[in-house]
DNA sequence: GCAAAAGTGTTTTCAATACACCCATGG
DNA sequence: CCATGGGTGTATTGAAAACACTTTTGC
């Protein structure tokens, strides 16, 4: 018989920032059983009168409060036994943010609570979000290869070999420096800021920007 | 409070192939108010106990028999207001199938129940399933970029020139018919039969196939 | 002045584009 | 033999790839 055991929707949020060139992911560590003292996404059951798109939205409002992610649906994950004893549909979501602005208001989010950690040294993961973290890192990667996505974690300004970072990081790849820098000034997506990188090691780097024109062209 | 009116959840079928270039649908006629005369898209509220996938697949098992279409999740539509009275977030899925199998086939179906729409001569579409079908066709106008989907149209046999409508009509854009040859035999894609077109007016086009190998090349 | 990291220029290779003529079939 | 549509070759252009040396900074 339909929904003799109640079916419930939740949305879930994968927050992505990048610091250094590696792609960060925002946790809340779990408080209660089951898998207290695991890390999970952000999830939110879904409210009645609202969009799932606004359901999420709401989720982080609650949560960590009003910062100003971008997000877009990317799945929803229903396997009858993703969470013992429940039946639970979770519909998933990419949030986008820089990292500038998340050095700024950092302090908002209790860090007791909510942690970034770096997709290559992830925590033990609650329920099966770590496939769900994994399968949005690949859409993350086949977005990345469109060069406009990366201006949701560069709005301000960047170094070339920090962006190079992101591609090699994100795509497994090796770039040579010099074609990496020409292929970007050629396709006329950046443009040199005036200014330069300070302290650290060697030859500080230009900063450059994203230009505004950015008609959709792919790297790679 | 949560679910004083019962959410739903539902799953709906895009199924497509390609015809003389074209992309077609595959709808159902509704018998009943409300929509009664509208064409829609097969869907099948959600079972207890099986995925979203297999909802999917049981829904056109059961209205039209077992066709080998090749399924994947696209987007989870749940705005508020996308059925009146009611709330019910539907999961979308599309379905290829190559045209030849279909016609085989045809007999299968109940031509007063369900018929295949070009894309371009939609009819009455009931509910908010022609803006589904829109987003879906964009979905595939995406992933027809990747050569590799076409196989799933194209299984067997196809001339070139019908291959190049195909992707001037779902792409919007012309091709130079000598380039366009050149590029798919230069990417290694296809392969000569051997055998000819006959029947038609003019020269009879040769007959190729997608060979194996294939490693996920970007036309265009 | 040395180590560290960033910046630059040239040559070669290969794919993309543009373009005009010939070929196989049906009637 | 003519109309229709399909198949082929070449020259040009431009981007991708490969590669080594110079410049700016901190210490």
């Amino acid at each position: 018989m339909q929904n003799r055991l109640q079916i419930k929707i939740e949305t879930n949020s994968n927050i992505f920032t990048i610091e250094k060139g590696q792609l960060k992911v925002l946790l809340e560590k779990r408080k209660n059983e089951p898998f207290k003292g695991y890390w999970a996404l952000p999830t939110k059951l879904l409210e009645e009168n609202i969009s799932l798109e606004d359901n999420n939205k709401k989720c982080i409002i609650e949560k960590i409060g009003n910062f100003d992610f971008n997000f877009f649906q990317t799945h929803t994950f229903s396997d009858v036994d993703r969470i013992i004893d429940q039946r639970v549909i979770s519909t998933s979501f990419i949030g986008t943010i820089d990292n500038i602005t998340i050095n700024l208001k950092q302090d908002q989010i209790d860090e007791d609570e909510y942690k970034w950690f770096y997709i290559n040294q992830l925590p033990k993961i609650a329920y099966d979000h770590e496939k769900i973290i994994n399968f949005n890192i690949g859409k993350i990667k086949e977005k990345i290869i469109n060069s406009d996505f990366l201006k949701r974690f560069y709005p301000s300004d960047f170094t070339l070999p920090e962006l190079q970072l992101v591609y090699e990081d994100i795509l497994k790849i090796e770039i040579d420096r010099r074609n990496f820098r020409k292929k970007l000034i050629n396709m006329d997506m950046i443009e040199d800021t005036g200014y330069k990188n300070d302290g650290g090691n060697g030859r500080p780097a230009k900063l450059y920007r994203f230009k505004e024109n950015n008609t959709q062209k792919n790297l790679f």
